[in-house]
DNA sequence: ATAAAGTCTATACTTGGTATAGAGTCAACG
DNA sequence: CGTTGACTCTATACCAAGTATAGACTTTAT
């Protein structure tokens, strides 16, 4: 399979591919005779594993992290459990962080929901207090 | 007064002063002898006004936006209003897929609350899906 | 006079990609 | 056999919103 095979099946730009392999995502390729890359089976389902982890907003560091324990099968968990356990923590630090923002906003909407000249613009005049 | 100054009373870091000079948000500053820049009062009102904006999570070029329309007093501030329901339905949007997303994490981690072994974990096994 | 603190410009780095330029490769068609 | 078109290659630059240097210059204090 080349690169742009494995980016109609997958959904990831072929740009997205080198960037995952450059990262380190994707490990041990082989190339062609003519210098492209040949993908496998098996390289179509770490892309759709990235592209999950992703999706759940996980970094490419964490993403790493995950990949690396998948090669160790006989260690503990605990160190996934504990990245996950952190992410939805950071999540929901940054959902607690938006709701404030949120009401910031609306309140500060509701200073100037009529037309009027920049002068007497409630929301300028709020935000130069 | 001296960015050292500016950057102490505004809690803005020096480099960050400099960069929104460049990013256009601090017009018309004077230079020193010594080529130093040397700031007034207004400079220190309008990095506030950033500080602000930018607290709010508004990226700068709506900062800029919202600053160039200071300058016209007389015209009509609907583009403002405007502006910040934008950033607003934005922010909701965010918020939205935020708790899309903590469900998602709650659910993996619930698969594996234990500690096993990577073979065995229950969040691997369900992001490998 | 000299040392320390402050400032200057220019550049590189971060994250997670996206978007080129210019060169090389491969398959099909006449 | 040549050539066109589609594909791929590497390398580089770009985005946001700063942060962090290096190396040179200025000012302040002793």
């Amino acid at each position: 399979m080349k690169i742009g095979d494995v980016a109609k099946t997958t959904g990831c730009s072929i740009q997205t591919i080198r960037f995952y392999e450059k990262k380190g995502l994707l490990p041990e390729l082989k190339r062609s005779s003519g210098n492209y890359r040949v993908y496998d089976k098996g390289t179509i389902e770490q892309l759709l594993f990235i592209k999950q982890c992703r999706s759940l907003d996980m970094s490419i560091t964490e993403v790493k992290t995950l990949m690396d324990s998948r090669s160790k099968p006989d260690q503990s968990c605990s160190n996934i459990n504990t990245l996950i356990a952190k992410h939805l923590s950071d999540v929901i630090i940054r959902i607690e962080e938006l709701n404030a923002l949120k009401s910031s906003l609306e309140n500060m909407a509701s200073k100037c929901d009529q037309d009027k000249t920049i002068r007497d613009c409630g929301i300028l005049n709020y935000l130069h207090t």
